[in-house]
RNA sequence: GGUCCCGUGGUGUAGCGGUUAACAUGCCUGCCUGUCACGCAGGAGAUCGCGGGUUCGAUUCCCGUCGGGACCGCCA
């Protein structure tokens, strides 16, 4: 004993009579008096093993004491089940071990759960003894997934020349985008590292470099608020390509995706995917990463309606938004007036003053609080836009248009979990292209880049970038997969005087485009290459692969909603050597008081 | 920064202005030679997250706080 020679998931009929050495965990353990099972389990799987009294009662006795999550070693010979007893759930269950020779290399003290699928447990729970948690049979799986997908990706890229490369974590703060994970220079009294929120500079700066095809799994961090889909650190699959043109590296996604989801999940998506330009995406889908796995589709009735007497309708048309819809089918008698007037909380948490509806009853009539509001002629207008049928429900919202977005497409994604209109296991892909290169950030009362600032504009737009930059296109591209926004890419400004023009449009002067990014200014008088590239969310990717709806389930180590670790306590505060040896002071909390003051 | 939900034996839940705080599972002890969600019998295990208030009395109602979760803002 001493060194296994087999692991519990390969033991089969083939290697009846064999003797064999197995470590592992005590799965569980059933006591029948001179009889005891164990299901012994491993990576590979799990394998019943049996005491019996009469043949080893030595081993037996020990058996008697061993529990639940014990590691041990067992010595013994594979035998043939007789087929009365041959377990059908188990892949080894036409076997078992016979074991002569027990040793107990560690015990355990009672857990705080099962290692089981069957415990449902609460979050802060599983986090506290994460070690345990992954020992269930569904978190082994989906980290196996996660490793098999990098390997894939990995194997892919590496077949299409690209390199992997490493770029720093410890690096330059930047002022646009998300905020910062900061770590103070202990030799720089007063400055500071940012962690990365993405390798996007180095990656173009080793396409200066002429490595022309450059890819990294890259751990990156931003410090922003969490959600289910979104953890402080998080993996991109990080791709940047010299000479490619824009077409070449979303058709070589395209293939890199089809292989994952065949190889994985055994699913053959089509291509080329979708495309929808961000446009199409807000007024058919609400959303820019919209879920096209079921209509729904939002429906424009401003101009029948912007003259009737519902003045919530065609207030919303003269104010220079919006009246959209969209139609529930056959829903109406599950839907009671006091659920669908519910629906207007919903829709306010996207902003909306309310959220009027419409049924058409059994006749093909509307009816509802606001029906009254729409003739003959109207109502039939309503009908014909939605191609609405009987037992329909019409949800409408009035708006500024980017509210009647939001609450709408947060509605169709809503009414498709409710009513199950999505079924399981497909993977609709899609582009969505032409995103706006700018935005106009209220706060801050300057345009701030919609993707970041190195994306290159579309050459037809290039002369708007001054007079009207919100026009003006972005050569960039986004990758959806199931209304979750997988990635994005962009073709890279190369040239200093467009990356110059682009500062400027942000609201940059001359001086702080250098003092922050004079580094890659200079760079691109070097000989830069035309250039361009895609991130990829690995968690997210992975989330979706292993049919979950939450990140942390796909991440070994997760953080919390407050970003902190359970496992760990992190973060903490630390000794006051330590602040000190770095200049660092920390203020005092403020309370609630002395912050309105 | 905001809104909402949750916090009760180890775990997951039930419950209620006055209870012996219930159920399942796990755990412990005993019995059992074919179990595989083993079975049977017995047992231990809960300051009802923490602080304050209301009340004759609070696990229950209210406020605060801490922790977990979901979402809005935020996340180029």
């Amino acid at each position: 004993m001493g060194q296994r020679t087999h692991v519990c998931g390969e033991l089969s009929e083939a290697l009846t009579g064999s003797s064999v050495v197995l470590q592992g965990w005590v799965k569980k353990r059933r006591d029948l008096g001179q009889v005891i099972f164990i299901d012994l389990r491993d990576r590979s799987g799990q394998v019943q093993i049996v005491f019996n009294g009469e043949e080893n009662p030595e081993a037996l006795r020990i058996a008697e004491d061993v529990r639940s999550e014990y590691v041990i070693e067992v010595e013994g010979t594979v035998l043939e089940r007789d087929e009365a007893n041959v377990n059908p759930k188990i892949s080894t269950g036409r076997i078992e071990v016979m074991i002569s020779a027990i040793r107990v290399l560690n015990a355990a003290k009672g857990l705080p759960f099962v290692v089981e699928d069957t415990a449902e447990l609460n979050e802060d729970v599983r986090l506290k003894y994460r070690y345990l948690d992954l020992r269930r049979p569904a978190m082994q799986e989906t980290m196996k997934l996660r490793s098999r997908t990098t390997k894939l990706i990995r194997d892919f890229l590496d077949e299409q020349s690209f390199m992997e490369m490493e770029t720093p974590m410890l690096t330059k703060s930047t002022p646009e985008g998300a905020r910062d994970y900061l770590v103070p220079s202990r030799v720089h009294h007063g400055e500071f590292y940012a962690l990365p929120q993405s390798p996007q500079l180095f990656k173009q700066l080793l396409m200066v470099s002429g490595f022309e095809r450059y890819f990294q799994i890259a751990r990156c961090f931003r410090d922003e608020d969490l959600r289910a889909d979104r953890q402080p650190e998080f993996t991109q699959v990080d791709i940047e390509a010299s000479f490619m043109p824009k077409e070449e590296l979303l058709g070589m996604t395209e293939k890199m995706m089809q292989k994952l989801v065949s190889e994985l999940r055994g699913v053959e998506v089509k291509a080329p995917f979708k495309r929808l330009t961000h446009r199409e995406a807000m007024n058919r889908y609400g959303s820019d990463k919209p879920d096209t796995r079921f209509g729904m589709e939002l429906t424009d009735v401003s101009d029948i309606v912007k003259d009737t007497d519902f003045k919530v309708f065609s207030g919303a048309v003269k104010s220079g938004g919006a009246v959209k819809g969209i139609c529930v089918k056959a829903e109406a008698p599950n839907y009671s007036r006091k659920d669908l007037d519910e629906l207007s909380s919903f829709a306010a948490i996207y902003g909306a003053k309310g959220l009027a509806w419409l049924k058409v009853d059994e006749a093909g009539a509307l009816k509802g609080p606001i029906a009254k509001f729409f003739d003959e002629d109207k109502a039939q207008a309503i009908k014909d836009a939605f191609q609405a049928e009987p037992q329909d429900i019409l949800l409408f919202a009035a708006d500024k248009l980017q509210v009647v977005w939001d609450v709408l497409g947060a509605l169709r994604t809503k009414f498709a979990k409710d009513l199950k209109l999505v079924e399981p296991g497909t993977f609709d892909f899609l582009w969505v292209t032409e995103f706006p290169l700018l935005s106009y950030d209220e706060e801050e009362g300057r345009y701030a880049a919609e993707h970041h600032p190195f994306t290159r504009p579309v050459r037809e737009d290039e002369h708007l970038l001054t007079e009207a930059p919100e026009k003006v296109r972005a050569e960039a591209y986004d990758l959806v997969l199931n209304g979750y926004e997988l990635g994005g890419g962009s073709q890279r400004i190369f040239e200093r005087g467009l990356q110059e023009d682009m500062f400027a449009a942000l609201g940059f002067s001359k001086e702080e485009a250098y003092e922050q990014f004079g580094f890659l200014l200079d760079a691109f008088e070097y000989g830069t290459p035309p250039h361009g590239g895609i991130a990829l969310g690995l968690d997210r990717l992975v989330m979706i692969l292993a049919d979950r709806t939450n990140l942390r389930d796909t991440i070994a180590f997760p953080k919390t909603a407050s970003a902190g670790c359970l496992l760990t306590n992190a973060p903490s505060p630390v000794e006051q050597a330590k602040l000190d040896e770095l200049n660092l002071s920390v203020k005092e909390k403020q309370s609630a008081e002395s912050k309105q003051g």
